[in-house]
DNA sequence: CTGTTAGCGCCTTCAA
DNA sequence: TTGAAGGCGCTAACAG
């Protein structure tokens, strides 16, 4: 394996390592002479001298490195997250450590751990659950945090989120727009800000319309295809009296509850209306389309890695904390119900 | 942020650091004494003490760190691989530094250089196209490389991948007992080997049966979903001896297809059936759900993370090629053809 | 079993 | 503008 170092550079150029290291580094590169500076950019040239980032990072306490933790690299939804994340760091030099918690405190415990072992610059954690605050607060005393996503709020940490409550009253309003006055939803974790919000936004809004919202006993453990089935089973075994639209805290519980239906001959939207969540691109595709509500992954990650570089380049600004805005996109899911209405 | 270093922690046991060092670590800990390793032990945690990765890094000359490239993260084959990757290495301590090269050679180049600089242990590369032998040639004298899902037979670099040629042949297999005759496929990027052997495997299948295939003039620039919906425009334009069924390099170019079909009023199965490739999760939902051949992507990720690691631990084994079978999915984008014929 | 010594490769004073 | 020296935090070889 290459063994190039500063020293052989140095030797080939006839300097000293030092000037070496300055020459090749564009921000020193400056304090040498131009002469000095070509000659010893072609012996590195020449040699195939590659700067070994590890001594670098030890040296200067900066490894150009970002974590990034998610709950689930299984939710499509991750995948253009991580996307925006990697193509803000493409360019700049840096590259981001990926983990995956799976919902579980102390994997992201170990995960944080590691992280920090590691020195990374900063961490994006894109799965932070009520419960995490104290384990996420004391890391932040060893490394900068950014929380993606899904937000606690009063943890201090800065944020780079999306107004859930807000959806979840665009989903309401689209429903009750569309006549709907029977309604449930399906729920997500109980302890992840964003399916509370998107919960709390839903109930909110029909209530002010005079209606009230159905529920199955439980909520999902996690928020997966196979948890929105089994939902949907256990809310279309509760009654017969059943709603005509549901809101479901994401596209994978959408799916599971679409699932569940065709599994009792009933249709969608004829039977039941429909409302995902986050807008992952297969809902585009499936039968029928999904309406709903889009939560801006690439854009997400982007932003996450922003502030997550600003912060180690500026330390911690006056806890920024930025929201984007749902939008609701509508498509087969809710559409032929009204013609009936 | 945190400072506790070996020396903090040797004082405060009044040991000298080696000791601490040495206790600290599993494989050496057995080389101290229990009571002076427990005192440490007590000493490091009480005073928080995290092992510097960089550090011991740069010292052992292992990161503990895989670098992980892949062409498209917005490719949802690409999540489960990157899954199967991070599962393996969770638990053994490794992480992975991930990248992405949209298929661009210079890009594939600076990752690589990035990722030497970095000191990775070992890197994945599921991105290789005919045209980058010689760049990954020269990258592995400096760093170990396993290819993964795309192969680059006569390159010399283990491999785990999947036989695409096979999988052709199945999807041809597939059409024929179905009665087809006229048949058509969407070819993927003829500089990737997996679609050359897709390619070559179902064309060789059919030519035995006495078909011929159709293809547009072009072939995809990218195996993405708006190539698919241009070529199969592009097919649709071309005659009106349309075929009974398309086999597309990938399911993301099968959607499209599937869309550039409702564009002209046509249904699938009955004006066409449509063969896909990777089973991506998607495939189940859409409308109609699309006959595919499952590329195990999560298993393909957790078999080159495995090959990865023994090849760090072993030293290059010789030449391993892994190579998963294809399997069939039959769903209905090919059901019903066969109630007319 | 524990301590001493000598770096890994780089960057940053400080001096010339 | 360049060189010399020291050390980031850790581990491996050698002594004791």
């Amino acid at each position: 394996m290459s063994k190039v170092t500063l020293r052989e550079v140095a030797a080939h150029a006839g300097v000293h390592i030092s000037t070496v290291s300055r020459a090749l580094d564009p921000e020193r590169g400056a304090l040498v002479n131009d002469q000095t500076r070509n000659r010893v950019r072609a012996a590195a040239d020449e040699l195939g001298y590659q700067r070994n980032a590890v001594a670098s990072g030890l040296r200067r306490g900066r490894t150009q490195t970002l974590g990034v933790v998610v709950p689930d690299l299984g939710n499509p939804f991750y995948a253009p997250f991580m996307r925006g994340v990697e193509n803000h760091l493409e360019g700049r030099g840096l590259m981001a450590l990926m983990a995956e918690t799976q919902d579980d405190h102390g994997r992201l415990s170990r995960v944080l751990d590691h992280l920090i072992s590691r020195q990374a610059d900063a961490v994006i954690v894109a799965s932070a659950r009520s419960g995490d605050e104290r384990l996420l607060r004391k890391a932040q005393e060893q490394i900068p945090l950014v929380l993606a996503v899904r937000h606690l709020p009063g943890a201090g940490i800065p944020a780079v989120t999306h107004d859930d409550e807000r959806g979840g009253r665009l989903a309401a309003e689209h429903l009750i727009s569309h006549g709907h006055r029977r309604v449930a939803q399906l729920h997500g974790p109980r302890d992840v800000s964003s399916f509370r919000g998107r919960g709390r936004g839903f109930v909110d809004r029909m209530r002010e319309s005079g209606i009230t919202v159905r529920e199955p006993d439980d909520a999902a453990g996690r928020p997966r295809l196979e948890e929105g089935r089994r939902l949907m089973k256990q809310l279309l075994a509760e009654s017969d009296d059943l709603p005509t639209a549901l809101f479901a805290h994401n596209d994978l519980m959408a799916f599971g509850a679409l699932q569940a239906m065709g599994e009792r001959g009933l249709s969608c939207p004829l039977d039941m209306a429909i409302v995902g969540y986050n807008d992952t691109p297969m809902t585009a595709f499936t039968d029928p389309p999904i309406t709903t509500i889009r939560l801006p992954g690439y854009e997400l990650g982007r932003m996450a890695a922003d502030t997550a570089v600003s912060v180690v380049e500026n330390g911690p600004d006056e806890l920024k904390v930025l929201s984007l805005p749902p939008e609701l996109v509508p498509r087969d899911s809710t559409l032929r119900w009204t013609r009936r209405g």
